[in-house]
DNA sequence: GCAAAAGTGTTCTGACTACACCCATGT
DNA sequence: ACATGGGTGTAGTCAGAACACTTTTGC
């Protein structure tokens, strides 16, 4: 099939896609980010990213930029936002598509992401990043808070097996305020989505902590019947 | 400045933006709609859209459509999200930007949109349309469902001035049920944020129904200090 | 005087908040 | 035995839901 003039006489654009990648470790939310290779701005810290290749959707590409820094698979992701604007990359006109995912930071390649050159960096170390990768972070954080109050989005962050101060730690890192204790707790289980095993996690205390699974299963079977998770 | 390798040997391809773009009338939402009049799918239904050009930010080419469809500027509009799938559009490998406005139906040029083959619909009137834009209007509605409830939205698709009883005909419409009369009024006014006007809008009933204003810095005011609109 | 929409208050219930002590265990 | 984090219950408050009658006025 021939391309229309419609379609043929149209401007043809650099398409990026930059991954905000969030991870959980030692009770901190953190960014993996790298330091550029290339001009302009080689050296400066930014975000992991690439161009979007022919016959590669967005989405593929979001992927395979993970893919290639974490060695991880089927992991959540989703898309963030356009970011459109002209001058927004001082090396070339580039319309960037970024994306948000949230991954097992236990569970991903590290010698995979040391050659790649890609580093975990805690919220509060962020330094500038370049062009609009900034304000794609705090759009991403934004984005994060806002989900996961009525989407169960945490538990992409902890390993499958965690405890339930473990999980309160990951909220209030995410809000940035404190969460009680009790409510917190009452609040979770009453929910009826959380299965507890028997195991405890004794790394953080002498009693020990009893370890949880999420169960999707009847999260998305009470979903079903109108039921909506919040914290 | 001459392009680094890295970006020439980059593949470049068609951006678009399409528009979902909503009105309030007759106590319905409706959609503006075009009929297709490029090939392929000529004659078929689609959203309002065009090519994001050089020089022209995709915020900018989306403004630009609906000033082209509408003739209003300064207008609410917001991104929706990007569709990135290599087989989307049948014509040629396209990445569409889709955003959403919300418009004063009254105040637009119904002139100009005939002109230019725009037709508003009903929502339970629309049509099958082209490529992936029946996907973009069901999500553009999941997202003014979601935002509508904690941002004053709604006020942009009614007149400067309304009554009480059109605000919560648009908010039924908006989440499809019901919305009791007494805890809506009630739930309204206890925000703070409507100027009471002297004048009734007899339209609608021989007794009249007081107008109102919303009253933006107010809103902003309270914003400020914590508060947060929820319908 | 009647039809048709506007406007008004109260009660009940369920969810969120605040808050202090006992438990298990490794050292 | 003691230090450390894990685990538990209750009372008060507030916001949302349910619900029925009176008011105004053009015809």
């Amino acid at each position: 099939m021939s391309i229309p003039s419609f379609y043929a006489n149209s401007p043809r654009h650099l398409v990026a896609v930059d991954c905000i990648i969030f991870g959980f470790e030692d009770g901190r939310l953190k960014l993996l980010m790298m330091k550029r290779k290339v001009d302009p701005m080689e050296g400066a810290w930014s975000l992991v990213g690439g161009f979007v290749q022919e016959g590669e959707s967005t989405d593929d590409a979001a992927a395979r930029v993970l893919q290639l820094t974490t060695g991880l698979d089927n992991i959540y992701m989703d898309q963030l936002k356009c970011y459109g604007d002209v001058q927004r990359d001082t090396g070339a006109r580039v319309i960037s598509i970024a994306y948000y995912a949230l991954i097992r930071i236990q569970e991903h390649d590290r010698v995979l992401a040391t050659e790649y050159g890609a580093h975990w960096l805690s919220l509060h170390q962020i330094p500038d990043l370049i062009f609009d990768h900034s304000q794609m972070v705090q759009d991403a954080l934004a984005r994060l808070r806002d989900k996961a109050r009525f989407h169960p989005l945490g538990f992409e962050l902890l390993p499958e097996k965690f405890s339930l101060p473990q999980l309160r730690d990951l909220y209030e890192e995410i809000y940035q305020r404190e969460l009680d204790k009790r409510n917190f707790r009452k609040k979770i289980l009453a929910m009826g989505i959380m299965e507890k095993l028997d195991e405890k996690d004794k790394s953080t205390s002498k009693k020990g902590a009893h370890l949880y699974r999420f169960d999707k299963q009847k999260y998305e079977a009470l979903t079903r019947h109108g039921f909506v998770f919040e914290v």
